[in-house]
DNA sequence: TCAGTTCTGGACTGTCAAGTCCAGAATCCT
DNA sequence: AGGATTCTGGACTTGACAGTCCAGAACTGA
């Protein structure tokens, strides 16, 4: 049984703590500076998660992935004008945050893997429902006469999931990669 | 000045350390774990790496890059059938790895980004090397006209190194994906 | 051989962060 | 109002791990 001011404190530490895990993953998460942004204290973390750091990784990654997904769900990519508005707006937006993790997902996916599975499943499930998105994208696409009727909808969304994390990856050691996306476009 | 001896603890000691570093990452790195499965102790550790950890995982990352470039470079992908070979076999590398890191660059990257810029530049040099050699390949077989004339190599290269990079993300997570890489050979 | 150098072991210190505990404030319910 | 419940603050305990220090063993070269 919890009060309404309850929940908002509950809520203040996870959002807080999703801002920590995104840009430093679990490795370099700690509590205390959540706990301080928040201006909470030891008592209300472990009020709200008697399991400590590790409940609260969980909940905050959860509440990420779900953010993450009704903002892409937003979207609607059925035509060809939309993917290259797309894929613009995607490299641009990687050239901005620069080397400060452009791809949220990317970043989360590659922090979090490293432990707990049950997060690991978490984060599984979210590639599987953006790649059901992007596929469902494409099928339309395909019904309207815009992709070959034989082509592979599936494995392009795979693909297309998969150049985008790689590319991630590699632009946060490297620069920019505009040409990654536009490689996709002849598929 | 080190005596043979000496050169041997020292190399010993990295070896070790690139093991858990591929494992763990930096983060979930610790040097006690290292020194106790190596035998070795705190004294040898800053004997030979006056500035610690950070010097120990610098010269782990190097040693491991180096590694990965040797051997990625001993296979020649200059015709169709090699493609599907490499494929197929990395695939299966993956399965059989499983959850534990099937693309050690990959997991390296998404490690060790996080922590030092040093370490940083070594992966993103690491990266174009690859990204070079894939590229080389590929212009040999647009030599020999197993590629269209106008085919863009080095997108074709980035695109190719991308999905490999991503697709070991995602499989981390998920289960097994052959299409990602089976999509790639439309381009 | 033996003085000088390098190598090795491990006890010790300092720091930082997770988790515990409990007293007191705020809030809820009747 | 007032007892019960929930919320909050922060001191304290515990543990892990990086880094220090130094004594002594092993090796080197003359």
């Amino acid at each position: 049984m919890t009060t309404a001011k309850g929940m908002a404190t509950r809520a203040r530490i996870v959002e807080a703590a999703v801002d920590r895990l995104v840009v430093g993953g679990v490795a370099n998460f700690n509590v205390d500076e959540v706990l301080h942004t928040t201006r909470t204290s030891k008592g209300q973390l472990f009020h709200y998660f008697p399991n400590g750091k590790d409940e609260l990784c969980a909940a905050a990654t959860e509440r990420q992935v779900d953010r993450l997904l009704a903002t892409s769900r937003s979207e609607r990519l059925d035509n060809w004008q939309a993917w290259d508005r797309w894929v613009d707006a995607t490299v641009r937006r990687h050239e901005q945050q620069s080397r400060d993790d452009a791809c949220q997902v990317a970043a989360m996916a590659g922090r979090v893997l490293d432990t707990e599975p049950g997060l690991r499943s978490l984060v599984a499930q979210a590639y599987e429902r953006w790649a059901g998105q992007i596929a469902g994208d494409l099928e339309r696409m395909r019904a309207d006469g815009l992709l070959r009727a034989d082509a592979p909808v599936d494995d392009l969304a795979s693909t297309v999931l998969a150049v985008l994390q790689g590319g991630a990856v590699i632009d946060k050691a490297t620069g920019s990669h505009d040409h990654l996306r536009r490689a996709l476009h002849q598929a």
